[in-house]
DNA sequence: TGCGTCATCTTGTCAATGGCAAGTTAGGGT
DNA sequence: ACCCTAACTTGCCATTGACAAGATGACGCA
């Protein structure tokens, strides 16, 4: 869509589509750019000219994941809790995006593009928090943070019992009514 | 120690501390077996020999790690505040442990030690909170769980803001007061 | 002492991967 | 008609995980 590809027809957009198919069920590590390039019917050294490397690809994917975040947040409304309720959310529909955000180390944290969407989300979930003061904002908004964060991850690695029941954001706004009653 | 190795001395041990001490700045899945060989001294394929393969290994560093966790939460005494300031602390200290054990998709989750360690260490977590209720101790657990596990995780991606701070424990504590005040 | 046995470790090999270099193809502007 | 440049391809190399087969050395036992 950015900008049409002669040979394949979007080229950039399809193997980004692949990795987030990949990724739904496997690690962002496991990921190989040749499986991608496979997948997309062309050849494997096509990926390295859009995305440089590894790391391009999945800077690509993580500036992709911050939007998408952000835009969750927008759509959420005003309430504290529904912002919350959107993080999780956001993880949950979007595992792929979320696990490469959070692991700096796997893409090029310092790009441009991820640092300009990752500041954007994360004003969103400060203004989502700063609605509701209690002890101090800093305080609220990190808690708030660390809350819907420590579920999203936890509930991604299969680590909660199966009582917490299959409806992850039921779920989280119940943990997250705890924090702001 | 588990028993006296011929050629090395105790490579099982010394493949472990490399993979805890190479992973203590980069990624479980950057990690390279053989370059933990290399480090050990001994030839590419040995620990094959110990590990069967590279989720063998992260299996035992799992295992490890969930036995660490447990015998952290012990330490940390009866109080709901300080279990979760020791969860905190085990994660920031033990970086390496904590990434792997909760990517069951690098190791094998249901092998029985590494399910019988985190049984243990589940349990600790749980009874730490069950000493104070709210609501109903499946939700407060679940709360305190989410946070110190977000908490955590944020600190290690380095996705806080330096505003917090340089003292993770501190920090956190501080965090876990606004949900058990 | 001599011998077997077995865990420990080595050497050799293979397919797959990431990344680089150099070549090829095809639109689009002039 | 021509070229220019983005978009891809082919070919290559070092590294890696995994496997197979062999070597080594400690230990028990006769």
């Amino acid at each position: 869509m950015t900008q049409r590809a002669y040979h394949h027809g979007d080229l950039r957009r399809a193997l980004l589509d692949a990795a987030v198919e990949v990724m739904a069920e496997s690690d962002p590590a496991a990921l190989s750019l040749r499986d991608l390039a496979r997948r997309a019917g062309v050849s494997h050294a096509a990926p390295a000219h859009h995305f440089g490397d590894k790391a391009g690809l999945l800077t690509a994917l993580a500036a992709q994941g911050f939007e998408l975040l952000a835009e969750a947040l927008r759509d959420a409304g005003d309430d504290l809790i529904d912002t919350g309720v959107a993080y999780v959310g956001f993880a949950v529909r979007h595992r792929a995006h979320f696990e490469v955000m959070f692991r700096p180390d796997l893409y090029r944290a310092d790009d441009p593009e991820v640092a300009a969407a990752r500041t954007r989300a994360g004003e969103l979930l400060r203004t989502g928090v700063a609605r509701r003061t209690g002890r101090g904002p800093d305080v609220d908004a990190l808690a708030a943070w660390s809350i819907v964060h420590g579920f999203a991850t936890l509930w991604n690695s299969g680590a909660l019992p199966p009582r917490v029941g299959p409806d992850s954001e039921a779920a989280a706004r119940t943990v997250i009514s705890r924090l702001f009653p």
